[in-house]
DNA sequence: TGCACTAAGTTCCAAATAAGAACTTTCATG
DNA sequence: CATGAAAGTTCTTATTTGGAACTTAGTGCA
């Protein structure tokens, strides 16, 4: 079975997969929730490639988890923000923050 | 970068996500919590391929969030059970399917 | 006018993963 | 001895990713 046939799986936890599942889609939510918006902060934020943050974008538009608008019009610049049910991954990015600190501990710390 | 580099990620939600971010992983974390502990059983059940399959569940016992262990000798078969570790994906797992029950009702009702 | 620079993407190619089916190994049962 | 189950492995093709370069539509000087 495909990974993209699980939209209208029986499972809950696969239909919501099926949409915020794909690599690099749950940081760039993460992101959202501190506070950035906008491409290039996601692109350089999660070290997906732009080709990626474009496509993860764009679905996570479609699915009503972002919303796309306009902030600047000449030139034409866009961000994306949580909408409500956006908003609702809270939960879900949580769990995994404290399972991360409490089992994986940092190895080497990032240098500067 | 690549996905696999994110394992010592500064952030915690990145690095767990090294570990359970793949395609199927998760699902094959929701059939434990739903008691299934055998190799046909996730692959039945998830729909991912044997070889998926496979690659999971090995990164999944490296990882300590499985353990496998042998239910027959003769001939040999194992199992696969959550650990206490493994179990602490739960929450995460409820805040999946509760935004899914909530946002993402089924279509086409999956017949028989 | 012209040059450098920014933000937000798109395009292209090579490398890595996933999908699907068939095959293997080790027994148990009739 | 033939059939079948469980747990994988192997093989080939299709889809995704990773990395770098390129595009578009401006802005800010000098």
């Amino acid at each position: 079975m495909k990974w993209t046939d699980l939209d209208d799986n029986w499972c809950p936890v696969a239909r919501t997969l099926s949409l915020v599942g794909d690599r690099w889609t749950l940081l760039i939510l993460r992101d959202c929730f501190l506070g950035m918006s906008r491409f290039d902060q996601f692109a350089d934020s999660t070290g997906a490639t732009r080709h990626i943050v474009s496509d993860r974008l764009k679905r996570l538009v479609e699915a009503g988890i972002l919303e796309k608008s306009a902030y600047s019009d000449r030139p034409k610049r866009y961000e994306y923000v949580l909408t409500e049910r956006g908003q609702e991954f809270a939960p879900a990015l949580i769990a995994f923050r404290d399972w991360g600190k409490k089992h994986l501990p940092v190895r080497r710390p990032t240098q500067a």
